[in-house]
DNA sequence: CGAATTAGGTAGACCCTCGAACTAAAACGA
DNA sequence: TCGTTTTAGTTCGAGGGTCTACCTAATTCG
């Protein structure tokens, strides 16, 4: 019962409203933004006027007045509004991306990862200022940082457990702050890739969807009811720990048979090994199923398969509108899609079937970095 | 980007969170509902009046004043405050419940459904007709019917496919709402039921969990982030047609190995019949495995792993605070616990089994009409 | 150059919540 | 007995929200 609703709470939810639909529509009219949003034409007016005012849109001259009547004026963010941060957390390599309100990526680059916590967040923050440095022009502030981290995280910004990293019960979230004086947002990786499709990506005007993501493992971003699904501690979207051969691989969980054990980057290079075909990554191994070679359009295919089914639990589960598949399944998409789609025509019922699309991240390998601009943005937008 | 909130809107919600505190504690002084609800002491004081002003909450002296100070007014929805009626439409019978806005039960009955839908149209205003004279009283209004359904339905009350009624495509809300001029109000039934345990049940005050019901099917409903989920379509929680078992016992739907397929309460008796063991019911087969029979002990052991593993699948990808058994699971729940609980333990990820609890509905066979009240309830309070 | 047309702003009504001051009703203490 | 203290609940005004209805601005058309 914690939400609250007082007038400043709409106002702020119709400020982020007109705010997204400009994102989405740039250089519309304010009459078109009545439609878009629903918001009556005096309330838009009002929220227009203050969104002006705070710098974060401007009114531009029309290039084309060919109607009668009075022209209108077109709306967009404006490019000065300010810079967000999105930053990948991952023990090799610390991915960060600039973009501005808008959406659009200013700057992209990496640093090195640790498995040290401390040297990891100093990483970080060198990075951070580089690439803030690098994207700075006149006026224009930072707005937010938004980091995605492959840990289940709770709902207060503590990190509960990371395997990968070998974090286990870190305030990151407030250790963070610490480094920088504008909000700083963390979360999940796949729950900060899944707001990214949503925002700016497969997943924009979707109000289900879900977003696959394999790295080093296979994870999975939950957008329901039009809003990021935590679950009840957080730990929602535990895709890659679903038990689905009986007595199969061993996971790095423990368990076995996991989705994981078969459809995450190492695993798939494992099982290629196992097969004669020692490769160092899925580029290698896209190289090698474009070239035609049948075990590995075996492997692949047979990964595309178990996804598949996997997928068309969470399908007859959730009815999503969509599934995104993104991260580094992106690379070899072209050759497990075909078996995704039969394991889904097989096994996900036909009426919720009808009304799913299947499709690839447009963001690749920069989908968790985007999610912390997406992060970032929602936390600007959610400020008093 | 439908819900637009205005002022009346945030009274009709805080209206409903006043009066569902009140509900989950009765008798308690206004003092308290603050607290419980979040709302300011003057906001909760204004509710208080509008309510009681609608003859929805009456005041009461408070028994024991023992403390120093004004004496609290206890609070409680009154008796008279109106009735609600639930209903589920199954082909064989109509069950019928009517309720107090608090969810007291007055009325329970049943009347023979049809597979003609005019006629189990009939028939059900005919029970509800009887079952209102019934509970009636003076000055008790009859404030909204609510019907579960086993269909798929979408968000416009239109039934897309009812397979064990054989209706599909038809206008039921609107065809329902042509016999009462009360809000007539119509959802899936598991939908339904995880609605009534959310309100009454063993989900009372968690805001998620997931209620398993199986009936001639099995179906779940899926209450998430503190409301209903329904998915893009309204089709989420189709559980049983989980592909559980490749190339398993065929399952209605015409697909093979689906949980369904073993779990529902035909499948569960057709196995048995396989193993030499012919019985009427589920009860049947409690009372079997209640005195020591080894063939239905096997079986349902069996029958809880296979819905063990499914529930490790949603729990993975959920995250829940509870799952609840209804329907005539609860019948054999004993039975089907132990081995439910190993498969959660064996596939469940430990972070998010540690906070989830397995709970058996308190309804019973009951849990769909009373989900049917809880819609009427819940639409009685979202009107303006 | 006025009428028509369209974009956008404004004023006032009416709601909401919230903080602070106020009233109500009891026990306590001298 | 009667003020003081304590706790429960109400009222009032400030501040802010949306919405209806009207108003102004800027253009084309005839």
């Amino acid at each position: 019962m914690r939400p609250i609703v007082n007038s400043a709470a709409i106002r702020r939810l119709n400020r982020a409203r007109v705010f997204h639909a400009l994102r989405e529509h740039p250089h519309c009219a304010q009459r078109d933004l009545v439609g878009l949003t629903g918001l009556d034409k005096a309330t838009t007016s009002a929220v227009v006027a203050q969104l002006v005012e705070e710098g974060l849109v401007e009114r531009r001259e029309v290039p084309r007045p060919r109607r009668v009547g009075r022209p209108e004026t077109a709306l967009a963010i404006a490019p000065s509004a300010g810079l967000l941060v999105g930053a990948r957390l991952e023990p090799g390599t610390i991915r960060i991306v600039t973009a501005t309100l808008a959406g659009t990526v200013i700057e992209q680059l990496q640093t090195p990862g640790s498995r040290d916590i401390a040297t990891a967040i100093r990483s970080l923050r060198d990075g951070i200022d580089r690439a803030v440095r690098a994207g700075e022009g006149p006026e224009r502030p930072v707005r937010g940082v938004g980091v995605g981290v492959p840990a289940l995280m709770d709902r207060d910004g503590r990190l509960e457990l990371a395997p990968n990293l070998g974090w286990r019960d870190s305030p990151i979230a407030a250790l963070l702050q610490a480094e920088f004086d504008v909000p700083v947002h963390v979360d999940n990786d796949s729950k900060a890739a899944a707001l990214a499709e949503r925002l700016f990506g497969a997943g924009r005007g979707l109000d289900d969807f879900v977003c696959v993501a394999g790295h080093s493992g296979v994870g999975c971003g939950l957008f329901l009811g039009g809003r990021p699904y935590r679950g009840a501690e957080g730990f929602a979207g535990e895709f890659g720990h679903i038990a689905l051969v009986p007595g199969g691989r061993t996971c790095g969980c423990g368990k076995r048979g996991c989705l994981e054990a078969y459809a995450s980057e190492p695993a798939i290079l494992a099982q290629a090994a196992e097969r004669g075909r020692t490769l160092d990554d899925l580029w290698a191994a896209a190289d090698a199923a474009r070239a035609g070679d049948p075990v590995l359009l075996g492997l692949l295919e047979e990964v595309g398969g178990r996804l598949g089914l996997a997928l068309s639990y969470l399908v007859n589960l959730t009815n999503p509108q969509a599934v995104i598949l993104g991260g580094n399944l992106c690379v070899v998409a072209p050759f497990i899609r075909p078996a995704i789609d039969r394991a889904l025509a097989e096994h996900a019922l036909e009426p919720l079937r009808r009304s799913l699309r299947v499709a690839i991240s447009p963001f690749g390998a920069d989908a968790v970095p985007m999610g912390g601009v997406a992060l970032a943005l929602e936390g600007f937008l959610a400020a008093p």
